[in-house]
DNA sequence: CTCCAGTCATCA
DNA sequence: GATGACTGGAGA
């Protein structure tokens, strides 16, 4: 009789003992075991054999099933997942609940082996009378002999053909009797043997340099790759792990989640081949355990996924890429809140690989980190074609006669694009969940008297609150500095703007890209498809609308309310700001067709928006970071966000008190809040947060460490929900 | 007296 | 997080 420890998944930091009477132990570790916990059966992970119990023997329950007879957590993956639990304070069996695919978690009779991986191919059938006449027989289908063609040459995955090929054309050289599909067995060194490198454009200066600068590396460092939306970032991607496929090293590609599209998979097969794993929200679980098991066995060369697959284990890992790292998408917001780019960073140096970072708006974080050095950093400044970006320009709205939030001046200029046969975009910005309270006359902003900080409206409350020293002032009903009575919240809906616009151009069709509006499957890209076609003349939209889609028949981009970001409490908003402004500026118009992209604003002289237009991401984002630095924020400090919600207004901001208490002991760590969340009430819980800030992330994780030790012992912890968020983005 | 909703301790 | 035990108020 043995005893081991294993974790499960039950939000408590501790492990659990457990009798077993298998004689060798050794081989347990990173199985999963399934145990009776309480009254119910519960899968858990083992992490240690040969336990000495502090319980007595009498205590002990027994494993009742033994689930693995190969670990599923390799030792590596049992340490990310020690080192997660300690960095985002988080428990350890729920950490390695995420990080395995769910079939894997769940109580059914788990030992589920995937079945044997096949994959279909194109090859010519071995009737020799019927090629006798092939050519002949294909002398009237161009497209049905040119596939023929290429199977002459050896047999072809379905998946490569069906880029080049219509599904028509296969079935008609199917029905001649030419063609028949074939099953075959994957082995791990499968597509290695397949690998070809296919045509690839000859690189410009600055990506060959990117090319060979990266390739140099063979052990851990991570590159940043600042390239202007254009540049041919995914080109060097191509040509950099080309040399690693080709000495069979594996390689893992995360993308956001809106940018995992079929044209990206296709264009990485094409090149090399060979089929790519992918790994997305739309897969269900048994297609995910497949390319789980299939980037762990190494039957697959490169893996494509969103947010969770850097989770996924390579047997012969070579290179991580994170495409479009700036993106949200890549933060997870609920339970254990991991961002999957510092992970990257985490694994490729466990891995010793080198890892790639690339974005046409990196992270201030990242600029950061290539800024200090810690990351090598390229720049690929030029766009590969001759494409151009529209020209963009700020309008003064100050004191303008509006119309549901458009300036007269916007409406004559959208009259003009439509009246051109040309197609427009409202943008509403929805980022900077923090609302100030601006003047339309003068812009005069509401700060806080103490910090100079912009104070947040909260609507139901019907008051001001500082979000850095927590002081609270009524809602003036007129402007502090010239009395005037219209103050702003910049609240304009996309639903409420849609109508709008409907009255003012009812001769216009107008479609509404939001949230709301694309929720289901293949609804974005039915609605993308339809505006490429012309469908709809004005594009109303939120951040959705900035991501991965090119619109090549927008003019004229309007930005709307662009000041709840400047003014925000949020101080990220105006990163955020930026960010969507250049991305959406590379996706509007092209070369032949000079669009413009407009900025609705109260303030056209603010620093930051003169820099961006004027001298562009790059340029803002030097100028954002030393911003921060004298502000002392993010990225030169380091916060974590203590989030509370309950039925009961009182103990939500009671928990966070005691929290503020706690961390009055650490004396490097400033504690700001507590403060409402945002959205102050969700499904009849309040919701509260509080900040704790420090200069130091060593100090903070320890003091952090030192409090949840304290809180979880406490009875309150107990009657509130409660989380930790290690480096918040969202404050909402 | 039952019914239930909310609360609480326990899990090895 | 899930479960079962416990509690107290509403209603018959």
């Amino acid at each position: 009789m043995q005893v081991i420890q294993v974790a499960i998944a039950v939000p408590m930091p501790q492990l659990f003992d457990y009798k077993i009477d298998v004689l060798h132990t050794n081989s347990l570790v990173g199985c999963r075991v399934l145990v009776p916990f309480g009254p119910r059966k519960c899968v858990g992970i083992v992490l240690r054999t040969h336990v000495e119990s502090q319980y007595d023997d009498a205590k002990l329950k027994s494993v009742l099933e033994v689930l693995d007879s190969d670990p599923v957590c390799s030792e590596q993956m049992l340490i990310l997942g020690r080192w997660m639990s300690e960095y985002y304070h988080h428990p350890i069996g729920e950490v390695l609940h995420t990080l395995l695919p769910a079939v894997l978690r769940k109580l059914q009779s788990g030992k589920s082996k995937v079945a044997v991986s096949t994959h279909t191919y194109l090859q010519l059938t071995s009737q020799n009378a019927a090629h006798e006449d092939a050519a002949e027989l294909l002398t009237r289908s161009v497209k049905q002999f040119d596939l023929y063609r290429l199977l002459e040459k050896g047999k072809q995955p379905l998946a490569t053909v069906k880029q080049t090929f219509t599904a028509a054309i296969i079935k008609g050289l199917t029905d001649k009797s030419l063609l028949e599909k074939t099953e075959v067995v994957e082995t791990p060194s499968d597509w290695r043997t397949q690998l070809s490198v296919g045509e690839k454009p000859i690189p410009n200066v600055e990506q060959a340099i990117a090319i060979s600068t990266i390739n140099l590396a063979t052990n851990f460092s991570t590159t940043l790759i600042e390239g202007v939306t254009g540049s041919g970032k995914t080109e060097v991607y191509l040509q950099i792990i080309e040399p690693l496929l080709k000495i069979g090293k594996q390689v893992l590609i995360l993308v956001p989640e809106i940018g995992l599209t079929p044209q990206t998979v296709g264009r990485f097969e094409k090149r090399f081949g060979i089929r790519v794993g992918t790994l997305h929200s739309n897969l269900n679980n048994s297609e995910r355990l497949q390319v789980w098991q299939q980037a762990r066995d190494g039957s697959l060369g490169i893996i494509i996924g969103t947010r969770s697959s850097i989770f996924t284990e390579m047997k012969n890992p070579g290179m991580i890429i994170v495409d479009e790292e700036h993106d949200e998408s890549f933060k997870q917001q609920d339970n254990l809140r991991y961002h999957a780019r510092d992970i990257a960073v985490y694994r490729a140096r466990q891995l010793n690989i080198p890892l790639v970072l690339g974005s046409a708006t990196p992270s201030l974080e990242s600029l950061h980190n290539a800024l200090e050095k810690k990351y090598k950093h390229i720049s690929l400044p030029n766009r590969a074609g001759s494409s151009a970006m529209p020209v963009q320009r700020l309008m003064n709205i100050k004191g303008q006669f509006m119309q549901f939030g458009i300036a007269q001046g916007m409406l004559d200029k959208m009259r003009e694009q439509l009246d051109a046969g040309n197609q427009v975009m409202v943008f509403v910005n929805r980022r900077g969940y923090a609302p100030a309270l601006l003047c339309h006359q003068c812009g005069h902003v509401e700060n806080c008297q103490r910090c100079d900080n912009p104070m947040t409206v909260h609507k139901s409350l019907n008051n001001l609150q500082c979000h850095r020293c927590a002081d609270t002032r009524q809602l003036p009903k007129n402007c502090a500095q010239c009395g005037h009575h219209e103050l702003d919240t910049f609240g304009v809906g996309t639903e409420q703007l849609q109508q709008g616009l409907e009255t003012i151009f009812p001769n216009f069709s107008t479609v509404r890209v939001d949230s709301d509006t694309v929720r289901g499957k293949g609804k974005l890209n039915k609605l993308l498809q339809d505006i490429n076609q012309k469908k709809f003349q004005i594009l109303v939209g939120t951040q959705i609308l900035s991501k991965g889609h090119h619109f090549p028949d927008v003019t004229l981009v309007l930005i709307l309310n662009v000041d709840s970001a400047l003014f925000s409490a949020d101080f990220r908003a105006p990163e955020k700001l930026a960010q969507l402004i250049t991305q959406l500026s590379g996706r509007a118009g092209r070369s032949d067709k000079l669009g413009e992209m407009w900025l609705q604003t109260h303030c056209p002289e603010h620093p930051l928006l003169q820099d961006l237009i004027n001298n562009g991401f790059s340029d803002f984002a030097r100028y954002a970071l030393l911003e921060r630095k004298h502000a002392m924020l993010p990225p030169h400090e380091h916060q974590i966000c203590i989030r509370s919600e309950s039925h009961h207004k009182h103990l939500s901001v009671n928990f966070l008190q005691v929290c503020a208490q706690l961390f009055t002991q650490f004396k490097h760590a400033k504690v700001l809040g507590p403060f409402p969340a945002f959205i102050e009430k969700k499904q009849g819980r309040y919701r509260n947060l509080l900040i704790i800030q420090c200069a130091s992330r060593k100090y903070l994780q320890q003091a952090t460490q030192q409090a949840n030790d304290a809180l979880l012992e406490m009875a309150l912890s107990k009657q509130v929900r409660w989380s930790i968020d290690v480096s918040p983005i969202d404050f909402s």
